[in-house]
DNA sequence: CGTACATCCTCCAGTGGCTATAGGAGCAAG
DNA sequence: CTTGCTCCTATAGCCACTGGAGGATGTACG
């Protein structure tokens, strides 16, 4: 019995979700293991171990590319660490400038709630920071991180804070 | 000559994109406005100024149903701005709770790069925390914002930092 | 008036990283 | 043998846009 680890298994242990095992192996990212007779996957023990170490990386917010070619360095411990260190050090210096971004965020939005008199719209400090731009602080605020090509197709998404 | 002002123009003054505008229009969130003989969308300066409250917002960080609420509070100065303050002091909140996520993920991250030998894999501070997990001291960081039902679907995402 | 060129139009597909649903098959326990 | 759980594939949807194709319109200049 249980030749390999049924996929609930493997999610439990590494936390990551079925479908969302399923999506890695659509893309690439894990190789697709073996089958039993009825057509189920059959994992071992390592692949547990790749996936807790792919969910680690998202969850320090590594792009899935970067995991790639993290997962390849792990894969040949011989060479050299500088290209994970080079990932590593831009992932700092996304998260400090975010870091940054988002204190001048939380002042100005404190600046808002704070002047908000609680009374009707019209006097209302939320809206009237919002309706003009001049009364903010933030006007360099958005600059996106330098060096990313990935997102730059997304200037003023949301989610980039 | 100049029945209305043209959308690129709007763009410029705004700070929104071409495409940007016409999916606001798309999904409701800026009315339609009339068009000129040959089809031409031809804006007025409210809309500029509309635009411009849209930007801002979302520059702030606020979803599009949230900028939704915040244009229909807007337009009725004689209510209560309740709701404007009560969108304002979430999103203040989730702000906070992203800026100690990261300052807890930049800590980690400074860990692994200054703990890098800069020789082999092998020896990989960066490598040898992302494999294992117990290495590290942020178990607890990635509880989603409590109380926001859209971003729930989405629950490692690396954009919600 | 003709022509070059900038700007505009609609429609549709793609981005990242999943999540959800439909519609079915496999499999162990009672 | 049936109940109920897990598993399978395939497809569509999420957010907030962005980009391109392929064509129409408007304007500046000769």
């Amino acid at each position: 019995m249980s030749r390999g680890i049924a996929i609930g298994r493997v999610s439990e242990a590494s936390g990551v979700k079925v479908p969302t095992i399923r999506y890695y192996e659509q893309i690439g990212l894990l190789l697709p293991p073996p089958r039993t007779e009825g057509g189920r996957r059959a994992y071992e023990q390592a692949d547990i171990e790749r996936l807790s170490f792919i969910r680690h990386s998202r969850e320090l917010g590594f792009e899935i590319d970067q995991i790639r070619t993290l997962i390849q360095l792990q894969d040949r411990p011989e060479q050299s660490c500088a290209d994970a260190d080079g990932i590593a050090k831009a992932r700092l210096s996304e998260v400090k400038e975010k870091i940054a971004s988002l204190t001048a965020l939380k002042a100005e939005l404190e600046r808002m709630v704070e002047g908000c008199s609680h009374g009707r719209v019209e006097n209302c400090k939320v809206i009237d920071i919002l309706a003009d731009h001049s009364k903010c602080r933030h006007h360099q605020l958005h600059a996106p991180p330098q060096g990313t090509k990935k997102l730059d197709h997304g200037a003023l998404r949301a989610s980039w804070y």
